[in-house]
DNA sequence: ACAAATTTTTAGATTTGTCTAAAATATAAT
DNA sequence: ATTATATTTTAGACAAATCTAAAAATTTGT
């Protein structure tokens, strides 16, 4: 498979969520920012080759031989993703361009060899799960840090409030996108947090947790 | 700079020995796995972008600016080649295929990381020397064990006897291609030498030291 | 239901890197 | 010095991936 190939089948799978569902021709081009007439082109080789499904006018999924494709380029993204974090520390927001290239690097050996050095890590820098070999892994959801229960373990990726004075907030308690974050217990009557982030326990209320999004796997 | 661009200054510098010597557009081809009017295309494009000098039927040689990206290029084939030996326990002989693709990422700081994180490695898995970000090295150089002066380090890349007894006699030694070797001393009686080999202290005579060639650096 | 708007596909062109076959130049042999 | 051989370049073609412009199909709105 050719580096574009790959793009395009892992394009396909995320906006089809993983699910094989049917992608539109115009999301593709918008998600590889091209034209609509290339992805029509490279659909029709993909669907030779037998990684799509695809009849005229009607969208694209993946088959099962795609999915797997799909699965396999992940898990090499977000592995390489985990190197460049922990490894060479870089941080959680400018793995992913240097990723996008490390993917297509062929060499089964290297992907094992890889996810041996980093201990085998279950999910990548944003939270997002990393497939086994076999393709198999959990579900990543994001929710509202209010809406997690006691022992809920994630990363932080995003904030509901982008105020200033949220963000200054944040700041001063040195809380940051790309955190990872454990809930050690909540308090029944103020509906207020124990956290665990990055080895410090910190306490916060139910009005912060309620503007904290939460990618949590499983 | 294209993969394919990439991979024709690498192959000029390597025929022109670093040293800005005239190529012949048959050597490249050879060296390139492809065909010399291949090669008359591609020439003409590097040229075009101030990477080489040509004229038509008399060779082409590196430019200051294509030498300096050719040992960028060999600065980061060797990195990853060390990388893959040292922190993902490849072997010797399986990098270079692997390098050869990673080699063609783009991202300076990628560069730089991997540096500090393997320690800023002189020299490669094959004793080849690792040019400085600047591009400043020192040449490598092969020589037979027995014409080394005391005190040599470098690391040992072929037999001159290739026959089994003698390969036989240096599994039984457990001296492989790829180990780093470190000249201890030198018997003036017989020419024998004491090594360190992989952190073990051996002796051999002259005429073992005769039929191996270590490759040094500087 | 039918016209209008949108989406998707086709047709034809372009760039990159490659190839084969033939022509041009350089080198070697007599 | 000619001829023969080898090397190099040109001419023309092709596959991959892209683009623009136009046609076809689908979806939307009334
Ligand atoms: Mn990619
Ligand atoms: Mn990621
Ligand atoms: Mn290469
Ligand atoms: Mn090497």
């Amino acid at each position: 498979m050719t580096l574009s190939e790959e793009d395009y089948i892992k394009a396909i799978y995320h906006l089809g969520k993983g699910e094989r569902t049917s992608v539109s021709t115009n999301a593709i081009a918008e998600q590889m920012e091209t034209k609509p007439s290339s992805v029509t082109d490279m659909i029709k080789k993909l669907s030779e080759k037998g990684l799509v499904n695809y009849k005229k006018y009607k969208g694209v999924s993946l088959t099962e031989f795609g999915t797997k494709t799909a699965l396999t380029l992940v898990r090499k993204h977000r592995l390489w993703e985990v190197f460049l974090v922990e490894k060479l520390d870089f941080s959680w927001d400018e793995v992913h361009e240097v990723a996008e290239q490390l993917e297509h690097v062929k060499s089964e050996k290297l992907v094992d060899r890889l996810d041996k050095h980093l201990g085998y890590p279950q999910v990548d820098p944003h939270g997002d799960p990393i497939p086994s070999k076999e393709g198999e892994f959990k579900k990543a959801v994001k929710k509202l840090l209010s809406e997690v229960p006691i022992g809920a373990e994630g990363i932080c990726v995003g904030v509901k409030d982008s105020t200033p004075p949220f963000l200054k907030f944040l700041d001063k308690n040195s809380i940051a996108l790309g955190d990872a974050i454990q809930v050690l217990d909540k308090e029944e009557f103020d509906g207020s947090l124990h956290l665990k982030i990055k080895g410090k326990d910190i306490h916060i209320s139910e009005q912060i947790a309620a503007n904290l999004y939460l990618k949590i796997t499983e």
